[in-house]
DNA sequence: AATGAATGAGTGTTCATTCAT
DNA sequence: CATGAATGAACACTCATTCAT
């Protein structure tokens, strides 16, 4: 920046915008080589060496994007937020009922997850991992999204006299689970996946699908 | 200490159990300490002098009862499923269908978890808490045991073509969430929250039980 | 000791001088245990419960023996050079060139180690051992013994214009070394020993015997 | 440093090596410091801050040049082995009798230890150092080295019935003796010191020299 | 005396962060 | 801006020693 020969060789070697550009992709390179890692270890024990070992970047660079490891986690969920926000809401624009809603709503967090699937590997390994995983910021983003939008949705159409908490809180641990048990199968059906939530919580264990074998 | 004979049989030789007492003592204020710290900063932050600093103990004294911070995550887990599995047993044993099964299973929980109220305070200020929580290994082991125990009752209920991955981890997902938050409530309404749900996951939505305001 | 019943038991129920001879045993159980320990681990590695925990006693009455881990050590090498000062005295007393002193020095030397045997483990898996090991303290006071006997027989022996430290040096060096191979070997073959380093050093390479099959 | 066109360079772009420089600096200075540090008070006692201590370092950067106390203390017997074994080996290789294989291997090892001087100050102050020293790792490589090569020599030389492990074990403990000795003495006297150990392992005692006061 | 739980300074090691190049 | 060595606070854990019983 000081340095008036960088001006220069900008110029001359890089067409305009290419300098930023490869701060964008260095940014979203550092985002998504965190989002992997802190899926798979967790905030803590994620270390920054870690996240940049997979952009082969230098951990100097590392913190010419982001000021600090927290930081980064933050910028994963309002990253996750901001474009799952956008989606959730065009999907649940026209629903009018509460099951409507609960289907494009769910119907487009799986979408989401499943067009994610590698980033959102997360609990993949869940099992035999050292339990000591974390929950991705992103997901705790998307889920005050969706804990808002559902009790808007929910108030336009019970009577509010139902336990509203409860009922967001429930439906959105569903949704969180049945997501990350769909990711671990394959092939992915998300259809599949969608109907038994909106089944559950529309009908209880009465209404349920019928898995297809 | 109310134990007037302790007194005397102090002087001329040890009051038996006096020691032992003493040290099942420290053993349980560190597994105390331990679960309230866990929870509120999560097995990675959570330091092993965090743990100790509230119990007044020394380092060293922790090392004396637990041969590393892993082993007391453990003991958690392994006291929380202790102690919560025979209740759990005891209150399903007589369940001959699924909605029985379910009530008193999640009644067996939401009674536990109330219980023990203080140990268990672990979400309550997860809203404005550093965000990186993490679960209670005692609520992994209590979840096991409840993901098997239904999937043996559902399997006697239902056809077994439903999902019960599916829906075993949803319940669970329900009832750990809704419990949650019914102990950030009060006043404590431990039937309300069984009722409710019970009545979601039995007949969804449309089933549940109005909250008395 | 402020207990009055111990001591009329200790009347009632032991020998006269019988508390005594339990500390004196206690006192050699320690310093046994701490040779061996020393010898296996090194002084540093030792730690004061692998001394005791060969002794059945407690932490405590360690310290009621010793004032610290270094005094053992300390007692260790001069329990050593009590032991086999006199011997090594009484063996030479006679000698009168340095011939016949090297030889009863040396067999003295070496019949000493082989009698504590198991005691002076030492070097045996010194081969393969983490290399850390250290020189037991009583070999650093027998050295001390050796080497100035050595001096004063070669004094009266030999014109002293031999470099008297590289030769004391140098015996006690090809004692040691061939002490602690000898040990290694079986049978125990302290004759063939002896006389190895003493034709060694009397007469050089040419003059060493063949060793028997 | 006194190169005119690292200056410009600097400027321009790094000085090629300039930091290789440096860290090859560090990783000797930390070498050295290791030596010294594991010279006086062994590797149990020694701790890594003791070393980095000496080089003005952080505890960090020690773990940027090894990933271990254990691994300064092998590099160290590396070292010595790497510099010492070429040097010995030139020096032996036209040896054909033992006497002269002997002369050329202990004189090689005197000016080996001789140039290294400060490095290899070792026990210098061992008589009144807190007696728990160690032997430096080199001394251990250097010496198995020597072991080796004495055998085979030998073997060529002497009926192979003289019981070459005592042989070898002996002439390695004088060959260390003396040299600790004679870098105590001043004025250095490689020669006499070579001159010692030769006639003593050759003909014994009687064919000593006499030392020049 | 004997016991063994308690203490806490000290050890090896890691890792977020800084900064000279 | 990139680089990666340097930094040092912090961590889990050990162990000699003390001391109440």
């Amino acid at each position: 920046m000081n340095d008036p020969t960088a001006e220069i060789s900008d110029i001359v070697e890089l067409a305009p915008g290419k300098r930023a550009q490869t701060k964008a992709a260095n940014r979203s390179a550092i985002l998504d080589a965190a989002r992997e890692v802190f899926s798979e270890m967790g905030f803590e024990s994620a270390t920054v060496r870690d996240i940049i070992r997979r952009t082969g970047l230098s951990v100097g660079a590392f913190y010419n994007y982001y000021r600090s490891k927290e930081e980064v986690f933050d910028a994963l969920a309002d990253d996750g937020a901001r474009r799952f926000r956008p989606i959730l809401q065009a999907q649940s624009a026209q629903a009018t009922d509460f099951a409507s809603y609960l289907r494009a709503a769910v119907g487009a967090y799986f979408n989401f997850i499943a067009a994610e699937h590698e980033a959102w590997t997360r609990n993949l390994d869940a099992e035999n991992s050292p339990v000591h995983v974390r929950n991705t910021p992103e997901l705790v983003a998307v889920f005050d999204e969706v804990r808002r939008a559902f009790g808007a949705t929910l108030g336009r159409t019970m009577a509010d006299d139902v336990d509203l908490d409860y009922l967001a809180a429930s439906a959105i641990a569903v949704a969180r689970e049945v997501g990350d048990l769909m990711l671990r199968r394959s092939p992915l059906d998300v259809e599949g996946a969608t109907d038994f939530v909106v089944a559950l919580l529309s009908g209880g264990v009465a209404g349920l699908p019928r898995p297809r074998v």
